[in-house]
DNA sequence: GATGAATGAGCATTCATTCAT
DNA sequence: GATGAATGAATGCTCATTCAT
């Protein structure tokens, strides 16, 4: 799973004094514990992975993984962070080196399309904490974020991962015609969501070909001068 | 909940010997657990579904659950079939009326529409059943429907729920053009469920308005002569 | 431990509707357990008292006690509340008997041993829960028993249980000397509690004759006309 | 806190050697550790105070408290004592300098309170320590400390921490009447502990006061001729 | 039909302790 | 001297299920 080893990086430079600060060892307990967690959620979804599994998968005691993390809460946190900060890398500079919007259009696709590709048991591990998660007070993953996203906003790149920017630019160019954004971001999110419902079904499925399929119907959609 | 009361029908029609076969009060207590259960899955989600609050939302001991079903698997089945055989009447009619597959597809994802719009709570227990059941073996929701479904098929009505139909006509017809069809239901499926989650971020949101959109979407992505 | 045996009058009557409401076997599991309680807590003190060994102690499972109480807070509460109950019918009538302060100073010293000496298990199991016990949020229970006290003061004979009225009485008729009302108090409690100490040495202490020269002591240091 | 100050002195004085023998470093350390235990004990209670909350507060590593300590029991232990010992200067020489016994007694309830008042934490964790304590095998700190005395009877200064010599010499002398001796001990130390629990409620508490209060009356209550 | 009672498995978490470095 | 890492036992609690009435 090349997104774990990446995100070892993440991990150290997300560290409070920005020099690592966690040791050797502390650091790749806590990288092989997160990769145990996101094959355990791809596996047998977000309600069913406990503490106990997660360590005897690391073949370690329970109580490792509460040594290393401060609770379930922060396991988890770490876990959609660290998958969310392993994509940025694929899909921001594609969606950049384009110049128009049809063309960040397609390379988004495509890009998440890579990422799922390559990260397969990270993406539905992610996907299954997005339906599953439930924080203690009931909150829903998208909703925790999008709270912390208000209190915080993204800066730079981690913003980029949202596609709302893409539409709202090709309607100013006059490239996209005039749908509402939020419902087409809705569609691609989803639409995109689906490829992971395909590796559920069967782990060999053509997610590439899949999100060439999906460039084809949402630039017909976007396009000016449809229907 | 309109549903609800629809669905007794469908119930007393399901009974073993197919002639109703349960009382009366058998009914009407499965008829209310089924609707406690889908109220509190759509507000807390499937993993914290517990039985014990159902019967405490019912206002009967946890014993009297377990009484009128199996168990928390039966429950559970009954209140996905009820749900489908629910949409049913608002999904076959209108899509039949249409002559042209094109007629249909819009057709489809209105009433799909319709039925979201009008049994809100019911749409939103069935999609965090979706995302969040597991079978005792561990298996998801749509995965265990696609082996009930390929040992006996859907016959008659029920099999109209699937739009694969729809684009295999079309494409014989001429009137879509040839792309992938799985793909392209994925791509819808996962449009269309978009509507709920724009649900549980928002109750009043306008269901109606963003499958108009939809079909709009769909019917420019299928057209023949595109891309 | 006849005081458990009359304790089953107080659970009963303090159910909601004033009628009862449990049935004769929660309302004997109640006491069992609340029982069980008590004796282990005076063995073993309140920090070491879990509902796994009180579970044992009753030979049931643990789960049954969490079915029984809603939690080990409640299990708690329901023991004070009993054992302060429990000694009401000890403590009031002798006091109000009398019509002297003095008088009512001596029998409330008296009756407090009565109690202490034929509940020496409750009165032992009081001590630890006073000495030891913390809330949730880290209060004593003295603390939160006098925050419970302000909200909703005791009525009638609960009120009496507290010996502040004594002291105050003696001070208004002159039969005793102006000291400070609350550091009388403390000493006084105090010095009662040191019959449960005095238990928890010798399981045969003589708490009748220590409560004697207490009578002695505490009528010497009121006396008006001293020091 | 002086308290803490002065226990170095006797820390090292009971090293085993009888010559010191532990390093300056480890020393301070021990120092620092059981002052922070006291600190701890004193907020939160004996049951709640862990090592971990102890290694935070002194901002070192658990593992740090059991290199210096065999376990928590010689932590425990040698808290216990060090206040035990910190408390002989403050008792011993006020009481010596004092002829008679209703002297002698006034001046051990005023040193009493003297070491209380200037030593709140400490005093504050010592009760604790008496009522939440328990060794490995359930005996409480004063039952512990009863069956060690027992063993090697305090010599000098230590064994006149106890008022029990002071109310046999008043007897002897016959300036106290004819009470039962652990009677009165019990109830004048309960009755002193009571200024502690005075401190839990209110931080500043008249300790001075209250033990003024504590001198009359235990002077009218000893006093021949009474009652 | 309905339910009160009981149970064992599982959960996240805390803790004192051991050990190699 | 100091510490990071690991561990097993224990805690309070939730849950689906069984059973006798």
């Amino acid at each position: 799973m090349p997104f774990v080893d990446r995100s070892v990086y993440h991990l150290t430079v997300r560290s409070k004094d920005g020099s690592g600060g966690r040791t050797f060892t502390e650091q790749a307990r806590r990288v092989q514990l997160v990769g145990c967690a996101i094959e355990l959620i791809a596996e047998v979804g977000y309600g069913l992975a406990s503490l106990s599994k997660i360590a005897e998968r690391a073949g370690v005691a329970k109580s490792v993984v509460l040594y290393h993390f401060a609770g379930k809460e922060e396991l988890l946190n770490t876990l959609v962070m660290e998958t969310f900060l392993a994509s940025v890398p694929y899909m921001v500079p594609p969606v950049r080196a384009e110049g128009t919007a049809k063309g960040k259009l397609a390379a988004y696709i495509r890009a998440n399309g890579r990422f799922i590709d390559e990260n397969r048991t990270a993406a539905l591990a992610m996907y299954e904490m997005f339906i599953g998660y439930r924080s203690p007070e009931g909150k829903r993953l998208d909703q925790v974020m999008a709270e912390s996203v208000a209190a915080n906003p993204p800066q730079g790149e981690l913003a980029e991962l949202d596609p709302v920017g893409i539409f709202e630019l090709g309607q100013r160019t006059g490239e996209f015609r005039a749908f509402p954004v939020p419902a087409m971001v809705m569609a691609l999110r989803q639409a995109i969501d689906g490829a992971v419902m395909f590796l559920v079904r069967d782990k060999e499925f053509d997610v590439i070909g899949y999100c060439e399929e999906l460039v084809t119907i949402f630039e017909t959609a976007t396009k000016e001068g449809e229907p």
